[in-house]
DNA sequence: CGTTGACTTCGACCGGGCTCGAAGGACGAG
DNA sequence: CTCGTCCTTCGAGCCCGGTCGAAGTCAACG
């Protein structure tokens, strides 16, 4: 099984292009992490489009940020419910985005403090640094 | 109880200091992740000292920077066989520092994404940016 | 002395996010 | 046909990192 009929991917075709597996896609499926409904053939098999596809690399950001799958679930189903409430999805994105920005500082001065550590090290050790 | 002695606090001061909660503070010395064996009073209670108290900061940088309790051990276990195995410590803080590197520079990545995002949002509705 | 309250150990449990396997159905190739 | 492959659903299991509660001990205060 190549492609089907082209565009139109299969579970196994989206698990590729995506870099999650299968089991993961059927997850999130049942979970309502999906903006819209998953096609599928006349044999009950799933047919990813191509919006599919670029929500899936929308959500592996989000995931991959920290948001948790249940605040994704939120903002799948603001985005569902076709209607005016862009801007609690923006404020649910504006809060995000604040959480990485925070912790990506905190890091950052986490990832300093280790530097410092590691310089301690070079300094007392044979071993040339870098 | 408040101080016992002078340099040696309780759990429940040491959890304070650190931030964690006493649970916590029993677990990582159960999980070997302490330098050196936490001293006890004639009753048996943990007494932490200023050496206690640093290293576990530094735990604690290490942990928020997505370093596994598994490897802290190791690190640990390295530090504690008093050996002239700095390099290899040395080693371990190198992979953790290029993976957090690595790290910042994904989710940095993302978060472009997610404001360009957030951009479009902006752009079309009401809501004033900022 | 008795009561408080902070401590001890031990083992069970929890929440998040997958991950996996069993059982069964479709369909194309040979 | 039959085989093999890929799919389906469903529910259980797993890893991580804590988190919690029960039951018991000890020191100090009144």
């Amino acid at each position: 099984m190549t492609t089907m009929a082209n565009e139109g991917l299969t579970i196994a075709e989206a698990a590729d292009r995506t870099g999650l597996t299968t089991h993961t896609l059927r997850y999130y499926e049942r979970d309502g992490l999906m903006l819209a409904e998953v096609g599928r053939t006349s044999a009950g098999h799933r047919v990813y489009t191509e919006r599919d596809l670029t929500w899936l690399v929308m959500l592996t950001r989000l995931r991959a940020t920290g948001m948790p799958i249940r605040e994704i679930s939120a903002y799948a189903a603001l985005c569902r419910a076709r209607d005016g409430n862009e801007d609690e999805r923006l404020a649910l994105l504006r809060a995000h985005r604040r959480r990485v920005l925070d912790q990506l500082a905190e890091v950052t001065d986490h990832l300093g403090a280790i530097d410092n550590k590691i310089g301690l090290y070079e300094s007392r050790t044979s071993t040339s640094p870098r």
